[in-house]
DNA sequence: GTGCACCTTCCCCTAAACTGGAAGGTCAAG
DNA sequence: CTTGACCTTCCAGTTTAGGGGAAGGTGCAC
């Protein structure tokens, strides 16, 4: 496949699967004769963990850090067991970081639906924040 | 209130304030006869709303939508709804993202762990480490 | 009258994750 | 043979939320 086609099939464009392999999340292209990038089904379903680890807000440096331990495969190293561990901690306190927002936001949220918008005083701003 | 007296009240530097200001969180500062800018209680209180939204993780842009609607008479309590809103569900969908990849993690480290230690040559395996 | 801590504007810098555009190569269709 | 849609590299700009630091004014204490 051309670039252009998996990108689309990944949803995103053809420069930022480039810029990905610039970044070392992509490993450098398989090119054909005339220079093209080449790419397989493979690199969709790469482009789509990168995806996803997006929208659960991890930086790409972390989405790297997790594909590059998922690129030597099930190797029974011993360093590749800290680096998975330490990704694996480092996820659970992000999630329970987020879920702590999460619980203030609802919060928020519910003082807001509960409050009656007439009484909502303009000089103090909105006191639901 | 000078500046850094106000800013320090809200937790923040003065570069923040001139710079929510040059970014129309802030209106102009009224100035003292010799140029400083000078600020009440008030501008603290709208200083801990900006923080407070920070806080839950909305950005200077929909705060500034809040405060806008605000100061332009109107009560911004269903404003308030609608983002804090928005952002419960980008929160939900973010910790479902995280979760799901916590657990292809966790089941890598499985793996990881299923092998044997012994068989691991640091020197190929992790030197990408 | 000199420090010192404030304040002012101005402009540049940061990191992350792209996005745009220029200048040019490639290839199938009409 | 040319048009259009691809592709290439490279360089530059955008956005977010400020931070750094220069060059200079102000005001109070000693």
């Amino acid at each position: 496949m051309q670039i252009g086609e998996t990108a689309a099939a990944a949803g995103m464009t053809a420069k930022t699967l480039r810029f990905y392999e610039d970044s070392g999340l992509l490993p450098p292209a398989d090119r054909t004769p005339n220079g093209y990038r080449s790419y397989t089904r493979k690199t969709v379903d790469r482009l789509e963990f990168i995806r996803r680890g997006r929208a659960a807000g991890l930086t790409l440096a972390q989405i790297g850090d997790i594909l590059s331990v998922r690129d030597v495969g099930q190797s029974p190293c011993v360093h590749v067991q800290d680096v998975l561990a330490m990704r694996l901690s480092n996820l659970d306190a992000q999630i329970a970081e987020l879920a702590a927002l999460r619980d203030t936001v609802a919060e928020m949220l519910g003082t807001a639906v509960a409050g009656d918008p007439a009484i909502c005083d303009p000089a103090r701003i909105c006191s639901y924040l």
